[in-house]
RNA sequence: GGGGGUGUAGCUCAGUUGGUUAGAGUACCUGCCUGUCACGCAGGAUGCCGUGGGUUCGAGCCCCAUCACUCCCGCCA
């Protein structure tokens, strides 16, 4: 060993003891007849000071260390006199009066400074990842993730599941996002795909009576990028038999407290609040609303209806919907044109708005509302006098998502979230089919193996848009962290819900063939749900990008600033591949 | 695929209406200093103003194109 002690583990206790320490260069302060240096590493931060009297040769040395060299240092541990004690480091009560220096490696100097006030830029801290990886915000990152992963890991095993892992050169399948793709060298003109998930392994899993699975699941996408989203990122990966929507509650409900628990020591309650998907379209305008502010949105459809503004009537009367948000707090005139702009950009014709004061509502449109109809509004809405009623009229798609996002962005603006607060909601009861306007056909919502409600079952010919699946989000501060459904078992129901999206029995031969082949030998009754682990670490952390969390992240477009890739392929690579590649 | 933002010293940024020799902080180098801990003080070095083209007597600044990073939409069953 090149130490005896870690860089944050020498405390009073130790005082007069003999250490060696190794690590970096952290700081260095150069007094003429004393110096002193910062020496760090993973565990923490000690100060060394080199003084004449105590070893001049080590002294002399010191004077040529810079930052980021890397050194091992043995001396005696001393108390620092009352008025020297360092509040910030964990060793700062002792420091290590050095008598001996060996410089185990020189470094260039760094781009940039591994300091906790510098902030560089994520294109440098990419191309230099591994000087970043070195600062304490990412090494605090990276101990919390390894935490989460070990309480979920040992969580998981405790209720009996089983850590599986499943293949990384998989079947391609046509549905989905994007697949990257491997080119089979024995097999020409073939190629492997990389898993979008382990989804249809975990369920041949269930065939094969393994009960209960999991796995810290890599999973790849060729899709565009956003700060939450890379193109590989890690699932907790779950299945389990025998079990109904109830058995996954509670289980990622523990799951999540032991998580939160273990890596940075928060209790979360539980259960969680549970929010229907129409309900929680009706009150929040989306599928994961953010729960840690109210600002819900109120459906005054019917009450304007009767108004005399031609604007909402003519809305309506097209089979439109309006709705209405009422935050309470000071809205200048030039904010609501920010927000008339805000809603326009986001695909609304515009913004009506009416001031709410103890004498009633004010606004240029209030004239078109008749007393009794402005009544009824603040019933509906509850709104105080100071707060502003905010409506949008349009197809229901559009006020939802104009007023979701306005409800989010006025959250921020009026100070309503709380940030030591983590917000978990399950979302439940979605609809199973989805009709897509472009395509012009019914389409499946989340997955096409997805099990239909029991007493929906029978809608599914009828009225397949009613028809609501055995299907939950978790969200968690108004981000999707997990989702999952029970699955179909029975090859019937299977058949019935391909015909409604018009999928053919050749067409899901060839696709999923080796699926519904499995599910014909006593397929268990399954469900299972995949909790996002980067997103969750990162919000443990306190981040919204993903990339904090990942040790060698790839930028907007893909690429890696570190190694730059992806790179052109050579010549006698594609040969051996039977490839050829044809670049525009 | 579409839209927005950014690009100036190693790093983080400022740079006015187009006008002389492009600045600051920090990092770096040198010197001084025996109690600092984001040490201090003094001095020094550091620029393809992303790239290419254009307008102009003159461009860091205006115009066009392009590249990179980034955010949003589409996309992500």
């Amino acid at each position: 060993m090149l130490r005896t002690h870690t860089c944050g583990e020498l405390t009073a206790t130790h005082n007069s003891q003999s250490a060696t320490l190794a690590g970096w260069v952290h700081t260095r302060r150069d007094h003429g007849g004393v110096h002193f240096i910062h020496i760090r590493d993973r565990f923490g931060m000690t100060q060394v000071v080199f003084e004449p009297s105590h070893d001049q040769t080590a002294y002399e040395l010191a004077d040529n260390l810079r930052r980021e060299w890397v050194i091992q240092i043995t001396g005696i541990v001393r108390m620092r006199s009352s008025d020297q004690v360092n509040q910030k480091l964990s060793t700062g009560e002792i420091e290590l009066v050095a008598h001996s220096l060996k410089i185990l490696n020189k470094s260039d100097v760094p781009p940039f400074t591994l300091d906790e006030w510098s902030e560089p830029t994520e294109s440098v801290r990419f191309k230099y990842r591994y000087l970043d990886l070195r600062r304490a915000e990412m090494q605090r990152n990276f101990q919390i993730r390894h935490k989460a992963a070990q309480a979920a890991r040992a969580h998981l095993s405790e209720e009996g599941f089983l850590e599986i892992e499943t293949p990384m050169l998989v079947r391609s399948t046509p549905e989905g996002a994007r697949d990257f793709l491997v080119p089979s060298r024995l097999n020409p003109g073939t190629c492997y795909s990389l898993p979008q998930s382990p989804q249809l392994y975990k369920q041949l899993l269930m065939v094969s009576g393994m009960d209960r699975y999991f796995q810290i699941a890599r999973c790849m996408r060729d899709e565009d990028l956003r700060s939450d989203r890379q193109p590989e990122f890690t699932q907790i990966d779950i299945e389990a038999s025998f079990i109904t929507e109830e058995f996954i509650y509670g289980l990622v409900e523990r799951l999540m407290q032991r998580i939160f628990r273990d890596a940075i020591g928060f209790e979360i309650a539980a259960p969680f609040a549970r929010l229907t998907f129409a309900h929680a379209m009706e009150k929040y305008g989306c599928d994961k609303p953010d729960l840690r502010y109210g600002l819900e949105l109120a459906d005054v459809t019917d009450i304007v209806k009767e108004s005399d503004f031609t604007v909402f009537k003519s809305v309506v009367a097209k089979g439109g919907m309006v709705k209405c948000i009422n935050p309470e707090g000071t809205l200048t005139k030039g904010d609501l044109e920010t927000y008339i702009e805000f809603a326009k950009q986001n695909g609304a014709q515009g913004m009506a708005w009416m001031k709410v004061t103890e004498a009633g509502l004010e606004s240029n449109i209030v004239k078109y509302f008749s007393p009794d109809i402005q009544k009824r509004l603040i019933e509906r809405t509850g709104a105080k006098p100071g707060s502003t009623l905010m409506y949008i009229a349009d197809r229901p798609k559009v006020v939802n998502e104009v007023l979701s996002r306005l409800r989010a962005d006025l959250a921020r603006k009026l100070n309503l979230i709380n940030t030591k607060v983590f917000s978990f909601a399950w979302v439940t009861d979605f609809p199973l089919f989805e009709y897509d306007e472009k395509e012009k056909r019914i389409g499946a919502a989340h997955h096409i193996f997805t099990m239909p409600k029991a007493e929906h079952i029978d809608l599914l010919e009828t009225d397949p848009l009613k028809v609501l699946a055995q299907c939950y989000d978790l969200v968690l501060n108004g981000i999707e962290i997990a989702s999952g459904s029970i699955r179909i078992h029975d090859p019937e129901i299977q058949k019935r819900v391909m015909k409604v999206i018009g999928v053919t029995a050749e067409q899901a031969e060839k696709r999923f063939g080796f699926l519904l082949e499995a599910f014909r030998y006593g397929a268990p009754p399954h469900g299972g749900i995949a909790p996002g682990f980067d997103r969750i670490v990162a919000l443990m952390s306190g981040y919204n990008d993903i990339r904090e969390v990942i040790a060698f992240p790839k930028t907007a477009s893909g690429t890696s600033l570190l190694d730059g890739c992806p790179t052109p392929a050579e010549a006698e690579q594609l040969r051996e591949l039977h490839m050829k590649f044809v670049v525009q």
